[in-house]
RNA sequence: GGCCCCGUCGCCAAGUGGUAAGGCAGAGGUCUGCAAAACCUCCAUCACCCGUUCAAAUCGGGUCGGGGCCUCCA
């Protein structure tokens, strides 16, 4: 089994080698660090967060540098409005990020390389690129010359001529060709600026990302990711500074995410659609977003909505469900003893999915990181496990109890490259289910009152009582669960 | 206008040459005082048309519909 990867390069799946055997070197570029992240963010990094995940459970060595942008206009002119300054602003918003990316469950990348800890190494790769002919300075900016780039547009594939047709040069600008795009900016007065041979100034947006990559990976890299949005022009313009600059190619396996919608609809600040990261983890748990965005390819649009994270939350409840049954079959001792036996011809043909999971999970994880596949893998293992629990088909034969055991193990393992499931099952349900309480305006305590109320009625025989108060208990989204050990509640 | 992507069951979503995974919802059954959960069973021929092929959702051409990028954007 090989890991295929799409190359947004080429277009096509290709089959994974990394530069260096056993080592993969990633670079996924990060936020611009001037408001809180939206879930575009969210997807984003948690799908390259799997990415990095699944290549370390391979065995790789992964190196996965993720930058900061904290200088760019966009911070200055925010700063400007806030009155704030543009570090202190800037500083506040990775602080922001990086919290809301530890409430999804993402793991720190090895690096995370901020833009303005990184200026010698851009004027660098600046000066380098002017030696060659490849860059002017004009009035105290720095442009690329995208004429002396012969590959310019080789990944998003586009025509120059027609994109020039549209391409205009901005007031204040001195491009030789309206293509060109700034590697240094001059400084305005009262704008944060650091020296350069071409006097005051900060970098430009695409400059950084080459600076970073190169400084920690090489001038050669493996992967390079990011949302579909940048293939034109940041990447675009980050392949042409780099090979520019070193003559060598750039990154390998260009590796782009597809976008967040909201009922439908692109997206975008204009619209009024727009959410934060936190307005979504007020409402729904994080797993639970983490999971809907795993629920499907990670190139393919997804449709955020109430309906769509609703779905979710059940579908993850569902495998909680079956961790919390397999738990009680295998902590608890509650399994009374068995002798062991051999398997049947339908005990294996049930079991094959569970049996099969690991092997399952890969296939589609190799398969350019399907995770919506390996989803449905984990599905299958889970009705195979919910039949053998249901049917208490251990107890009849001690030697399930091994086997449950053991796909227990496979949950925790392909849970652990999604950043799924890796919570206590009690705990969790029980947590979805008093966030669920929340809209209802019951309490708990109300609630196990009228179940002690139920309780009682129907001891008494009073079913009329007893279906009442399930029934007014079910009207506020509160559903009783009658078991041997007594009556337990969950919200729907 | 240029480039690119998509259209699979009520909803979400895999599958990209060999006769359609999975989740949610729904129907019937087992269980239950009744339910719920769980389990069992059932539930699509893949927008449309024309081709290529022994064989197509999967390839080619066309039609219709939707979306993205081309300016900052995950």
């Amino acid at each position: 089994m090989t890991l295929r990867i799409f190359n947004t390069q080429s277009g096509a799946k290709e089959e994974f080698q990394p530069i260096e055997p056993g080592k993969v070197r990633l670079y996924v570029c990060g936020i611009t660090a001037y408001d809180y992240c939206h879930i575009g963010h969210a997807r984003a990094n948690v799908v390259f967060d799997v990415l990095f995940r699944y290549l370390k459970a391979l065995g790789y060595e992964v190196t996965y540098v993720r930058n900061y942008t904290d200088i760019d206009d966009k911070i200055i002119n925010r700063a400007n409005e806030l009155k704030v300054g543009s570090r202190e602003l800037a500083e506040r918003f990775m602080a922001a990020f990086a919290e809301d990316m530890a409430r999804l469950g993402c793991e720190t990348p090895s690096v995370e390389p901020k833009a303005t800890e990184n200026i010698s190494h851009i004027i660098a790769i600046i000066r380098t690129l002017i030696g060659k002919g490849m860059a002017y300075e004009a009035g105290g900016d720095v442009y690329f010359s995208i004429r002396d780039f012969p590959g310019y547009l080789k990944l998003s594939k586009r025509n120059l001529d027609e994109m020039l047709s549209g391409a205009r040069i901005a007031p204040g600008e001195q491009k030789r060709d309206p293509m060109d795009f700034a590697l240094w900016k001059a400084a305005k007065p009262g704008e944060p600026s650091w020296e350069s041979p071409w006097g005051p100034g900060r970098p430009g947006w695409h400059i950084e990302c080459s600076a970073m990559s190169m400084r920690y990976l090489g001038p050669s890299i493996d992967i390079h990711g990011g949302g579909k949005d940048l293939v034109f022009p940041h990447h675009e313009n980050e392949i042409a500074q780099s090979e520019g600059a070193t003559g060598q190619p750039f990154a390998r396996y260009w590796v782009h995410n597809g976008f967040v919608n909201i009922n439908q609809e692109k997206m975008s600040k204009s619209l009024g659609n727009f959410f934060t990261v936190r307005e979504v983890l007020e409402k729904y748990d994080p797993e639970v977003l983490r999971f809907f965005i795993l629920s499907a390819h990670y190139r393919s649009p997804i449709d955020f909505s109430d309906k769509n994270l609703e779905d979710a939350r059940h579908g993850l409840s569902r495998i909680y469900e079956a961790l919390l049954g397999l738990g009680e079959v295998l902590d608890s001792g509650a399994a009374k003893p068995a002798p062991e036996a051999g398997f049947s011809a339908e005990d294996e043909e049930i079991w094959q999915p569970a049996e099969r999971l690991r092997e399952n999970f890969a296939a589609a994880m190799d398969d350019d990181f399907n995770t919506a596949q390996a989803l449905g893998q984990i599905f299958e293992a889970v009705r195979a496990v919910n039949r053998v629990l249901a049917e208490r088909r251990f107890e009849a034969n001690g030697a399930w109890l091994r086997r449950l055991a053991a796909v227990r193990d496979r949950f925790r393992g392909c849970g652990e490259v999604l950043g799924l499931f890796q919570a206590e099952p009690a705990s969790w349900l029980e947590r979805i289910k008093d966030a669920g309480l929340g809209e209802s305006g019951l309490s708990k305590e109300a609630i196990e009152a009228l179940i002690v109320e139920r309780q009682e009625a129907r001891k008494a025989k009073n079913f009329a009582r007893a279906d009442a108060i399930r029934d007014e208990l079910a009207a506020k989204g509160v559903i009783l669960l009658d078991s041997p050990q007594g009556t337990t509640w969950k919200t729907k």
